[in-house]
DNA sequence: CGATAAGATTGAGTTTTTCTACACCAAAAT
DNA sequence: ATTTTGGTGTAGAAAAACTCAATCTTATCG
């Protein structure tokens, strides 16, 4: 017979967020990396959810998750929502402060190549008020209150994309330490330095030189390119460089490049702009803006 | 120059929530109603969002509060933006349970008019799980896990309502109480029974009598037409009862209608069906059980 | 004019949710 | 066999959300 049970509730946002991060991404690390929580607050979340609606969303293996079958076929509709409400989200700061840009890029872009650009920026249009947010991943443009990412990509571009330079790598040291090689030999005597996030700059670079002999792989490596650009300024060993980060270093002749190989890297620094952006009546002033940033 | 601050966090998700049914009902107290919560919390909701946006949503005046202009253009978005959610997870709770079935209506209407019906119901296609869900207030049927609303309502049918009966009120009371009773002005001395959800029943009815007497507006009044009706029932008043509540006393003589007369009130019951309920390929069956339910 | 009512706010205190930290586990890769 | 990868479980802590009761402001009523 018909009882009448307390009201009944709906679940809870943040959990269905979790669930279609976890969801589009097919990984609760992954998912918890763009929420910005651990793995087990995903967890947690999946868990709930999956209490509330009396049926299993993931299967679990040791190597990772899938989605049910059934869950499966759910996943466009709240990916459809919460992108609507990221761009309510945009709108909203946009209306607020149109001209408050927030812009996230790794964080030696944003030590090594971007100040110079924004210094000009601010010349052009100083009501911008640009400001930069380091990450090591590229976050979504649609859920996060951002506006512009600058990252590099090998992923072909998307109408909202704009290329901005081609990666490119070669080793550099100080003139001191330039002196002691002439061959490419002569590295295995020398600390190579390299950058946790492009650890292997070093094989690709190696590898695409004609005469290559077997160079240790080793070298120190280090968390930020900024500290292993330190220790190469101190002549403390032979960095695996990219262009755009070294550049000012090469045209002040405190850093030189040792050998002529130049690797051009199958990946282009690309400015990505959110939909409010390329929206918004703004994008004119902001072309404008970008054009300058692109050099 | 540009600064690196932290990641900048999104607003909160419960905070849209309440922005959302705040500015779509026009009133703090009605969203606080709809997301049942008291109007505290919608209060400290939308002063988060507002401390996150830095810029005011609301003008507060005594008499309620009204959106900013400013606001007032990014509502529609983040409407649809939850009307979608609340589709997805009507998806979900229908992908996961095609055949249980939530119903919302009057608690007099469930306790007096479905029990029947669902009864009939239950024989018609037993594979259905039918729960009661007894409201004073029709649910939003777009946002809570509800998927049949059944309420008197005088407002237009849209494509998703059924309408059922008409809205019919008279006087009742026991047949001892009846024979004191000949001419409207001896109302005076009995006990007026009343409902709190519909208290100016008595004055409909009076005014619609040719001749009226000058009949006290006062008796007593009930929370739940269930403990008015049972007053009645012990000879305690004259109940104000619609006809859909009170057949079945009528048609057992237990309790009888001591005045002729009848006053068609300007509503109807009708049903209303989620628009899941109405996607769902389900509907074929829903609809036979729908019709049964209409009578 | 005072009384009352409607609607929103406030601050304190409480409950619930959400998160982290860290130990642990199982398959896959080396 | 060891390491790595990705998820789970639990305890405790932090943050968010909520309630309650008092309070304020203005409109309306008598």
């Amino acid at each position: 017979m018909p009882v009448s049970p307390p009201r009944p509730k709906g679940p809870h946002l943040n959990a269905l967020r979790a669930f279609e991060a976890a969801a589009r991404l097919g990984s609760f690390s992954a998912a918890a990396e763009e929420l910005s929580v651990t793995p087990g607050a995903i967890t947690q979340h999946i868990k709930t959810l999956e209490a509330w609606a009396e049926t299993p969303l993931f299967v679990r293996s040791a190597r990772g998750v899938a989605l049910t079958p059934m869950a499966e076929a759910l996943v466009p509709a709240f990916t459809r929502a919460f992108d609507q409400l990221g761009l309510a989200v945009h709108a909203l700061r946009k209306q607020v402060a149109p001209n408050k840009i927030k812009l996230a890029t790794l964080p030696s872009l944003a030590q090594y190549w971007l100040p110079a650009r924004l210094g000009k920026l601010r010349q052009i249009a100083s009501d911008l008020q640009v400001s930069v947010i380091a990450l090591e991943e590229p976050p979504n443009l649609v859920r996060e209150p951002i506006d512009i990412s600058l990252f590099f990509t090998s992923d072909p571009l998307g109408p909202n994309d704009i290329e901005v330079l081609q990666d490119r790598i070669f080793p550099i040291c100080t003139p001191d330490v330039a002196a002691r090689l002439t061959r490419l030999e002569d590295l295995r005597n020398e600390t190579l330095l390299r950058d946790s996030t492009w650890s292997d700059d070093w094989e690709h670079w190696l590898s695409a030189q004609t005469d290559l002999g077997g160079i240790a792989s080793g070298g120190t490596e280090h968390s930020l390119f900024a500290v292993a650009l330190e220790e190469a300024r101190h002549g403390g060993g032979v960095l695996m460089a990219h262009e755009a980060l070294v550049q000012r270093f090469l045209d002040s002749g405190e850093l030189v490049r040792p050998f002529e190989g130049i690797v051009d890297l199958p990946r282009k620094l690309v400015l990505h702009l959110s939909p409010e952006m390329v929206r918004s009546d703004q994008l004119a002033q902001i072309n404008e803006v970008l054009v300058e940033i692109a050099k």
